[in-house]
DNA sequence: GCTGGCGTTGACGCCGGGGGGAAGGTTTAC
DNA sequence: GTAAACCTTCCCCCCGGCGTCAACGCCAGC
């Protein structure tokens, strides 16, 4: 199989897989003529890649399972290694989920303050009215 | 006020000045000699700018509050627009942050699979033991 | 034998935000 | 007198993950 099939089929381009190739996380055999020559399980590492990177891992976060699947294992992550990035993604997806949580109080409270000043102050502009005299 | 007392007293660069001013959100006065001059109503301004990106906002979404000081109002949060920022920030932080819990699930998920499929693994290798028999 | 569609390498662009740093020239301060 | 502070303009950078040429090679069909 050829780079534009090995794209197509993966649903990725002719660019990425050259660019991966560069990576050293895909390389490709050579065909007499040049042209990279893939096979399935090619188009398997390629799948385990796109699927971790559409869950928000970066390429090199994935070469862990591209290795862990290149040494036989039935999936990328039935090794130690590739644990350890899950471990890692989970931490970092805490630290900055936390972070930001953190930020949306802070904002929000300055929100809920500037709020209460702006209704403080058109209360006091216009004196309150008694409510049981309201038609 | 000259450019480098104004960035010591408020913790920042006079190369951030000079940025402030290219985007319009800092204008300096000139005094005759081409130095750029400040007061202290700028120095107010700058840290309202300081105080946001903090907060975690970008430059531009400081704009409104500065633009609210500027105009007399007590605070920078005084003004609707300043409010409007606030509450697109939560919007976005809200939305940012459950993207960021989906992903966590994901991977929780793999990772807890992954897991069990190891210890799966490694019991069937080496078979159980009768576990009253342990010492 | 020629066109079109694949392939190859290499290099540059970009996206965005917030400046950093250097060059080359005044002005001020001690 | 000279060092520090100021001025402008300019390019650079960071980060990943490619997109987009450019210029060329290989091969199949007609």
């Amino acid at each position: 199989m050829r780079i534009g099939e090995l794209a197509e089929r993966a649903g990725t381009t002719t660019r990425a897989l050259r660019y991966y190739e560069q990576l050293g996380l895909l390389p490709a055999r050579r065909a007499g003529n040049g042209y990279r020559a893939y096979d399935e399980g090619d188009l398997r590492l390629l799948r385990e890649i796109r699927m971790l990177q559409d869950a928000g891992f970066g390429l090199e976060e994935t070469r862990p399972f591209v290795e862990c699947l290149r040494a036989g294992h039935p999936e990328g992550d039935s090794c130690p290694a590739s644990l350890e990035v899950y471990e890692r993604k989970l931490a970092e997806l805490d630290d900055c989920i936390a972070r930001l949580q953190e930020a949306r109080a802070q904002v929000a409270g300055q929100f809920e303050r500037a709020v209460r000043a702006r209704d403080d102050l058109a209360a006091s502009e216009r004196p309150p009215r008694c409510e049981l005299a309201e038609e």
